[in-house]
DNA sequence: CCGGTTCGATGAAACGTTTTAGGCGCTATA
DNA sequence: TATAGCGCCTAAAACGTTTCATCGAACCGG
């Protein structure tokens, strides 16, 4: 029940303590006799360290936090899988926070980090990112990396995929295959990629001055909030109604084809529609999905190069800002000229 | 940079550092103005509790760590936001260990875990769960939760759903339907969930004589495994060729439905497939997918209800063992006679 | 044989909490 | 008036590491 601990080690390897703690850190500096001793003693009492002990001495955890909006999106189950692989190379542990878009929560989770002392954060915050929890965070010497937000701010690293590019290739390539009432469905708008992918497609339309976009905001970005969007735009006159719709992302892309489809049209005769994310499912879908692809590991991996960087460079190290570029990946769903 | 510790408080706010302690934990025990200008001091001097040294004191962590097989599958997904649920209101934080189906990574993250002494663990082990390291967790008083394993066990609790009755109900759909030459995909077989979801669809085949069961083994739970699997079912002879598929996952199921789709095969006309776990995306799949629904969410507030109980109630605790029984959700992918 | 060096091991200090025993001054009770 | 009780606070010990200064022994060259 209660583990033994270093000293107990020592006296029955008939050694001093720090001996023990020795053949634990500098195995080297330790004659062969008295490792073997100590090591049998370690498994003979089964032995673990106690790792607040250690932390409280060396003032910091070997642990990186990731915090995300929301543990069933597709989108950072990868991010989490590529900062995953980088942090546990570095032989530390990656842990997964969830805010679930709550600010409260994420705030509750900051908090709870920093009592942890953390080696770094890895943060898609809620809101734009630039909330003061955050700034107390850098204060105290915790890195913070901005992961997909506030690209630019001199205070923190950040990397991120340019959404506005990515808005403006789904639009474009809608005006190209003829469409011209195109709709614009997600929100919350104060999630800085749905203002920003917004903004990008807003962007395309404005070569095309007969071109029209409307936005259907949704209070999140979910099948279900796609259904209840897709609803809305049916709701409409025939000759308002959209023959195009681009989602802020793939759950809602998804839930607008299941909602449209349900209702009788054609996709994409009737509707064409285009998501974002491309998760795995989205080729798997009623209709296969366009969507605009995002290097999702590839951000998980970098964001934590680059905590790790800072949390081991310290006062040298300058923050960077990475920013990746979208694809659009063209299928059935919008890959047909409007008549 | 160098955080303030309660020692500085104390000196800032004139008490002792035993009275700063006692702000923090019973606040009720310290007179209102003390109290207040203790709570002055830490604000001003921006003071963050060192949960290390806490932890140290206290003997043990205020976290609990769920260990799950893949963090992208919507399954184990699901099960986390259950026992987040559970985990936070208990004031606690849950810490998500991504396990990748490795038994070397889910027993590195297993000895981290020791070495940090959380409070339990909720685990869904690769292989059939009763590995010697969780035994081990078990010696060192950490209590363990099986989730959707080893359901028996007389040393820990766990949390399941009956997969046999699950495969049994999938397959007796299928033969009523009129299906008779039935497959079953999934693998590797290792993997308890497989084996017992086979062992359902066997045990429905045993009053129909006249019907087989054609196992396609896959090495992993996932989309490209399901595509590949369907690849060799179509190599058959039109005539050995199954006409239903009743596969281990959802994701498998989605790649198979794909692949069949793919090489001009109508679902459910030609072969009819059913799916296990009713992810989200099921229901938008190119053809609505039936599949086999868990009541996931409620599995991980279980388990970590059961968890909290057994960490609190120490040495009074008995073990339970909890099994949730599974619904067959029938959709257009096996909703039509066989002809 | 002596001074210097190296190897291996030791003991003590320090990290920041929580907890416990106790002390002090006051009031209520006998 | 003594005393018990109470409210509020303090001082010190304990949790288990890591690290650092030190020390003895052995060895080597001169």
């Amino acid at each position: 029940m209660a583990t033994a601990n270093i000293k107990q080690v020592a006296r029955h390897a008939g050694v001093s303590l720090g001996t023990v703690s020795n053949v634990l850190n500098r195995p080297d500096t330790v004659a062969p006799a008295t490792r073997q001793r100590v090591l049998d003693a370690i498994t003979e009492l089964g032995y673990v360290r106690n790792d607040s002990a250690r932390q409280l001495r060396a003032g910091h955890s070997r642990t990186v936090a990731i915090v995300v909006l929301d543990v069933a999106n597709p989108f950072f189950t990868d991010l989490v899988r590529g900062a995953e692989q980088v942090v546990e190379d570095a032989g530390a542990m990656l842990v997964v926070c969830n805010s679930g878009e709550d600010s409260a929560r994420e705030r509750r989770h900051l908090d709870l980090l920093q009592e942890q002392r953390v080696r770094g954060v890895l943060i898609t915050p809620v809101g734009h990112g630039s909330q003061p929890h955050l700034d107390m965070l850098i204060d105290r010497g915790i890195p913070v990396v901005l992961v997909d937000r506030g690209t630019g701010q001199a205070s923190r690293c950040s990397v991120a995929v340019d959404d506005v590019r990515g808005g403006r290739l789904a639009v474009d390539h809608l005006l190209e295959r003829g469409h011209r009432r195109i709709a614009y469905v997600g929100g919350p708008f104060s999630i800085a990629q749905v203002a920003d992918r917004h903004a990008g497609a807003a962007a395309a339309l404005e070569d095309h001055g007969d071109a029209e976009l409307r936005v259907a905001t949704t209070t999140s970005l979910t099948v279900a909030a796609g259904r209840h969007a897709a609803e809305d735009l049916l709701a409409l006159p025939a000759l308002q109604r959209p023959t195009a719709v681009f989602c802020a992302n793939d759950l809602i892309a998804l839930g607008v084809l299941q909602e449209m489809t349900a209702r009788g049209l054609r996709v994409p005769a009737d509707v064409a529609i285009v998501g974002y994310d491309d998760i795995e499912f989205a080729g798997a879908a009623a209709v296969p999905l366009s969507s605009v692809r995002q290097p999702r590991e590839q951000l998980g991996r970098t964001a934590a190069q680059l905590l790790l960087e800072e949390a081991s460079s310290g006062e040298t190290h300058r923050h960077r800002h990475v920013v990746f570029q979208p694809e659009l990946v063209v299928r059935r769903s919008s890959d047909q000229p409007r008549r």
